[in-house]
DNA sequence: CATGTTTATGCTTCTATACGCATAAACCTT
DNA sequence: AAGGTTTATGCGTATAGAAGCATAAACATG
């Protein structure tokens, strides 16, 4: 398959749509973009390994926590592609979305975009994220 | 639906992809596409009616043929991805199908992409595709 | 009106994918 | 080693999409 094909199958997913939104802010561990979704555990993780497959995310173990982002390709075609989602997403769903990570984030959400700050931050669990649910 | 989700829906699909391809060189009849994916009739009036819906592509009755062309949308939204398909469509079958595009027209596929060539060129059918076919 | 050209659609089949549930796997702390 | 947290995966089911075949619909010309 082609790259533009790939990418566009990984894309035509709401939820992955929603994903990539959050992980514009930055870094962000499963169970916070889980908490963010709504959404049951498996169907997130599956959701991420879709797109790692597509090459659109990358992710690095820190503990018994993945880390997700946006893959930092050099590019031009790639690059042309997360500008256009930088644009697309913003109404809607990913507003929300983004609203609700921020929130968490300040209630002391297990993701941080600035890993400099991991150390001086309260580590919340997934515990912590379920209790934030209404 | 969002229209991202609409958008990536409707490109996640090799055979759109290729037709998408195809109308960066101008507007293009039904049958000239179904000669250069070498598909079947139905199989391209469905993937043509997707693209309709999905809003990326419009299309305009003459006699018994229809064009078909992209949208030209003044959103900057949709500007930006489709700059990003014409950087991303260009290796492997995307350029083959131009080739191939390009020489039904050279000699004489009903497409034109200057409708002010129409009159002084010969109109060739359907019939006469299918005797360029191997 | 009869015939030919192009496009659309109803129907069926096949495949891909999404989701939930349960369980495993990787890693941590004590 | 034991128990807790996060992530991955196997399995079954439901649903969406893709393709083929036949047929209808829209339009033209003679």
């Amino acid at each position: 398959m082609s790259n533009v094909e790939i990418y566009f199958k990984g894309l035509a997913d709401l939820s992955r749509l929603r994903i990539i939104n959050l992980l514009f802010t930055g870094e962000l561990c499963g169970c916070d973009i889980q908490y963010v979704l709504g959404a049951s555990q498996s169907n997130i993780s599956r959701h991420l390994t879709y797109l790692k497959r597509s090459g659109l995310v990358a992710d690095r173990r820190a503990g018994y926590r993945i880390y997700y982002r946006l893959v930092r390709d050099s590019k031009t075609e790639l690059k042309s592609l997360m500008g256009y989602l930088r644009l697309a997403l913003k109404d809607g769903v990913f507003a929300t979305d983004k609203k609700k990570l921020k929130q968490a984030i300040r209630n002391g959400a297990c993701s941080v975009s600035d890993s400099s700050l991991v150390a001086s931050r309260p580590m919340r669990t997934m515990a912590a994220n379920r209790e934030r649910l209404p």
